[in-house]
Parts: structure tokens; sequence; C-alpha cells
DNA sequence: GTTAGCTTGGAAAAAATATTCCATTTTGGC
DNA sequence: GCCAAAATGGAATATTTTTTCCAAGCTAAC
């Protein structure tokens, strides 16, 4: 039992697997190999699922497992694992780490650490959950409307109002829906087919947004959503949905990342019109 | 038992979920949210761990599974383990690839990888750049203010608007200033001394705000600015100046940051009001 | 070729895990 | 407010999975 004691991450369990990988016998090195070449298998299948696609037996897994220290394959399997999560290393649980380390007295600087904090992991949860074909699908869209309606009630009006701004300086047609005076459904009376609706909503989902985007729907107005969860109404709602979970300290929530993507869909348009335009000085107003 | 055949994607698996979710009762609701929201657990946990996390019985998983037409608990987590196999290459593999290559092509997701990054930076920035004496006298001009008004005009504009969003459901006497019908001026007339100018602006400094806060100043009117760097004209014209260095890619800058440091005002703001209000969804509108 | 020491295979035992079942509670219609 | 139907909790059971153990098979030194 030459490992005294086990790796507890994948990449130094992977380092400890080739350096002993000469040594080991027969048998250990031909899971040695397989456990390199698919580590996907030991994290997800059983000892003799695993035992079965090695060709060798199960015992022999519990050996090669203990050989690295641990206490037999559960153990090593749990490295495996880690593997699979830890790019992710599950967002609640950070959150919850983030909530509970936190009986700091309540200064002003450590509510900032704190939202700071909460803002990063959004981003990062937005940047892992990001499906290109969805962001390719919503620019596409955009570039073939001949309108962009924007609706964002609210929390959620701080980025229409942003994205009305930055499309505008694009040279997009682009109307937004502000409210003014009381004027919400006049002011989508107008969408036709041939635009796009861009709707923004979170929690509790503001009807006028709701009903907006259900009639833009009917009528075959393409519905790019920017919301907060699959649970959100605009997951059924929207041809594109994007799901942007705003890290949430103490029930207040950022719009950090909902900002960042939003700047990304923008830019992105920019360079699908071919507006080649010298950007510089756009956004600096 | 609603479901015949089971969904044999996640993605599938998650419409169908998000699309019952509804109609579900209510453990299986609370299990239907657990599980969009922690697909890693239920990939990778046992039954008993998972009802433990979820705050269910171990059988009302099984009957989960069921409902949407699994065999059993078993079955549906192998869609969740698929996820976990199936990922797209990670995103710190984009960012290498990003890094190694800048003049990498221009893909939807290569954008957002960049903006996340920099907005990231951003956030960085903020904090380590935070001096805890500005938060704490920003916040007190607040708090003894009689009401807060708030400018700021185009792209500053979103910051305004959710620091007036947020203000207000903080009880607070505020008002936006947002040029509504070109009445800019006329909405400043009314800033008295007792109250507080929340001004935010970025280069190129609108003109409309830079007035209104020298006005402001001149009549004794304390003046916080959240703005662009030690060059802008505000850090003469404040009592208080944040200066956010939003990251710049391609000389588009997000908002991230701002949007972070707003929401940690307004926090602490209420703390400070001792507002010990159910704070709960007043933020989720 | 023999033997000691290490390795391997496989079946049997132990442990962990999933699933069922039923008594109890809750819900919704009258 | 009552009843029937649906939902739920939790213990009991069934199943799967891990782990142990030991006999048998190699390997290499003498």
């Amino acid at each position: 039992m030459a490992q005294p004691t086990p790796p507890s991450s994948y990449e130094n369990l992977r380092t400890v697997i080739s350096g002993r990988h000469e040594t080991l016998s027969k048998r250990l090195r031909q899971i040695a190999e397989f456990a390199l070449a698919n580590p996907n298998d030991m994290a997800l299948e059983t000892v003799s699922e695993i035992a079965k696609r090695a060709a060798v037996q199960p015992s022999s897994l519990i050996r090669f497992s203990k050989a690295f220290g641990f206490d037999g394959f559960s153990s090593m399997q749990r490295v495996f694992r880690g593997r699979l999560t830890e790019r992710q290393p599950s967002y609640h649980q950070r959150l919850q780490d983030l909530k509970e380390n936190s009986d700091a007295p309540l200064t002003a600087i450590n509510v900032l650490d704190r939202f700071t904090e909460a803002a990063s992991h959004a981003l990062d949860h937005l940047r892992e959950e990001a499906r290109p074909e969805r962001l390719e699908h919503a620019i596409e869209l955009m570039a073939q409307s001949e309108r962009i309606h924007i609706i964002g009630q609210r929390r959620a009006f701080p980025v229409a109002a942003y994205l009305n701004y930055m499309l505008s300086h694009l040279g997009c047609r682009v109307s937004l829906i502000d409210s003014i005076g009381g004027m919400t459904f006049e002011q989508a009376r107008d969408i036709s087919p041939k635009d796009v609706l861009l709707a923004i909503s979170f929690q509790s989902y503001a009807p006028e947004s709701v009903e907006i985007a259900t009639q833009a729907q009917e009528q075959g107005t393409p519905v790019i959503a920017i919301t907060d969860g699959p649970l959100s109404p605009f997951s059924a709602l929207s041809d594109v949905c994007f799901e942007v979970e705003e890290t949430q300290v103490e029930s207040f929530r950022s719009l950090s990342a909902c900002m960042c993507l939003s700047l990304s869909l923008v830019v992105c348009l920019g360079y699908r019109l071919e507006k080649t335009t010298d950007f510089d000085g756009l956004f600096n107003g």
C-alpha cells in the first residue's frame, strides 16, 4: 500500500496514477490506463460495470483504489466525480457558503464584498450555462427583424433601458416599452410579426410583460427572453430563453450578469450586422 | 402517471419538468425546483442524500421519477448523469483558447466569455479600490437627507433607474431625473440643500449631469458621484466619489460593477435606516 | 524444478441503496 | 363540516453494489 494519503483532487490523482504507472502490476496497470482514458466511466459507473469495460475483476478495482490510499472504490470514485462538478463547484453550494460564513459585522465594506462575490458567481454561472446555439439564435432573430421591441418592467427596467441605449447606438430600429403615461399596451400594439420582442423579466414576473410576450407569440413575433430560471413563465413564452440566475444574498439580487449578457448580445449583433463602423466612442456616452 | 414516455435527454427533461411544474403537487413541485436548481446533486447523490438536501422523503423522489415516466429513481438519474458527460468543452477551455489566440473567431460564445471575464475584473477592481470610509460617508449622507435625487443620462441611465427602483422600495423619498418631456432642469429645480444628489456619469459626461451637479454643489446640496475615473469632472463636483473602472473590451464597457456598487449602497442604507422590514420580495418585482 | 512471495479470479458476505407498501395526513368537492 | 380521493411520511423489504476472503495462478530467485 504505497500511498499513505489518497489524492483529493482529480488532477493530483491523475498525476499520481501516471507517476506510478510503470511500477504497477499487470492488472493494476491495465486499470490505471482505463481510468485515465475513461474518467467519466470511473465517475459514473458501478464497480462491476467498470470491471467489465476494463476487462478486469471487480476486486481488482478495489485493490487499485487501496493501492492509491483510498478506503475502497467508493472513496476513489468520489474524486472522479469531483472532476465532473468542480468546473461548476455546485453554484448553490458556494452561495450557501457565502451566506453561512457571514456572521461578519454588517459594515459597508463587508456588504460590498459579499455582493461583488455574489456578482462574480453569477458571472461564472452565466458563462458556464451559456449555450452557444441560443446566443446565435437570438442574434439571428434580432438581425433579421425589422424592429426590436424591448420590455422590462420594474426591476428588469434598467436592463431594458441599457439594451435600448446600446441597440439604438448600433443603428437598430428599436422601441422601448417604457410605460410612460401608462401606455404600456398602446406601446406594445405596433409589434408586428416581422419584429422581435426582447423581454426581460424576473420573479415575480410583471403581468404586463407576460401578457405582451403572450400576445407577441400568438401573433407570430419571435420572443427572446432574459429571465431567471427554468420555472419562469417566459421559458414557455419565448423562442430563445436566457436563464440568468443572479445570485441572491439575503434576498437581494444584482443585475450584473444580466448587464453583461445584454452587452454581449448587442456586440455580437453589431458584428453580425457587419456594422464595421468605428465602435470607439459609441459606448462612452 | 401523466407521462407515458420519459424524456431521454437532460434538456428535454428540464423542459418537461418546468412545463408541468404548475400542476404538480406540493412535494413534487418542491422536488422539481430542487432538481432544476441542483442538477449535479441529482446526478451524483443517492436517493436519501438528495431527499435530505431537498427536505423531502426518499419515497417522494421515487414518486417524482415515476410521475415523469421513469421506472424508478435510478433511470431518471441516468438522464441527469448524461448531462455531466455530454458537457460542451468547459468555459475554462474556452478561456484558454481565447487567451492563446486573441484573434480567436468572434463567435457569440467567445464574445460572451470576454465580457464576463472583463466584468469579473471590474468587480475585483471595485472591491480592491473600495474605501470603507467613502461608502460609509455616502450612506450617512443618504440616511440624513430629506430626499434623494438621482441623475444619470444616456449610458448611466440604467444605473440611475436601478437605484431609483431599489431606493423607493426601501421606503426612501427619491426622485429620478429622467428628463421626461425634456424637463431635465425643471426636474432638478427642487433639489434642496437638505437633500442629496446621486449622480452617475461616465465619459463623455453628459453636460446636463455636470451642470446639475455643479448647481447642487453651489447651493450646498451634498453630491455623491459614481463615475469612471479620477479625471472625471465629478471628482471635483462631489462630496463622495466612487470611481468604478469598468473594464473595457474593444471599447465596449459593461455596467456590471456599477450595478453591484449601487446594490451594495442601497442595502447598506437599508441596514443603516434599520428598516428591519421584511426585505424578502422587495427586490423581486 | 522448486518454492516463497506477490498477484489474480471469483464466489460469498456485508453494506449501502432503491423501492414498495400502508397507515396517516392533507386536499378539494359537495 | 364531511367524505372520498390524492398526497405524504416512514418503516419494511428487495435489490444492487461494494467489499472481503481465500484458493489458485503466476513470477522470479535459487
